[in-house]
DNA sequence: CGTACATTTAGACGTTTAGCTAATTATCTA
DNA sequence: TAGATAATTAGCTAAACGTCTAAATGTACG
């Protein structure tokens, strides 16, 4: 969870993975899609596959990255055990 | 979602919300649940309240502390969005 | 083999962050 | 109103972060 947080503590990096919700992107496609320079991509792109977000796999020159949502399955069951909780016993106001 | 996503980037605060999840809490009996300082608390405190994940009231000498799940429910949409996606047209394995 | 292309690594720089101690504010009660 | 208690604000420091430029790596192809 540390990692993913992290991961998904910046705006850029949230983009990256709105950006690959529907198809896989190189490297290349991803840092032009954005206004920053390509090693920042970079950085963010490895940021996002240590937190195991997303997956890098060469194909000749280029550098294919995927989804990988496992991880955020994780965190939906954390959020949604706080929303239950708080759905369960709403606070003491009534 | 920027402040949301920057307050769930903590340990602490991430422990503090789960502290709420079932009971509200003064922030003294939030501070004496963690081993860091209650000024440390007080910050964390006033970020998750920022991002409008707690709330606080007032009663006396005592400020409780309570959950607040609406903003949490927008981040879970989000990453269900980026898992639904991602079940629809699951890469170009297959 | 050497050049071009795709991407990452290295190193520097300014900003943000989490933690601390000390001081301050707010509230209750004797 | 003075003193005690609950909590925050102020100011500091060390570490982490995001971005940049320059250099390096990996791969393809004439």
């Amino acid at each position: 969870m540390k990692l993913l947080f992290k991961a998904l503590n910046d705006p850029t990096r949230r983009a990256i993975l709105d950006l690959l919700k529907h198809e896989d992107q190189t490297a290349g496609e991803i840092a032009e899609a954005f206004d920053v320079t390509w090693p920042s991509i970079s950085h963010h792109l490895e940021i996002l596959k240590r937190a195991d977000l997303v997956t890098a796999t060469r194909n000749g020159r280029y550098i294919h990255y995927a989804l990988n949502t496992t991880v955020l399955e994780e965190a939906v069951q954390w959020m949604m055990a706080l929303i239950n909780a708080d759905i369960e016993s709403p606070h003491d106001d009534d």
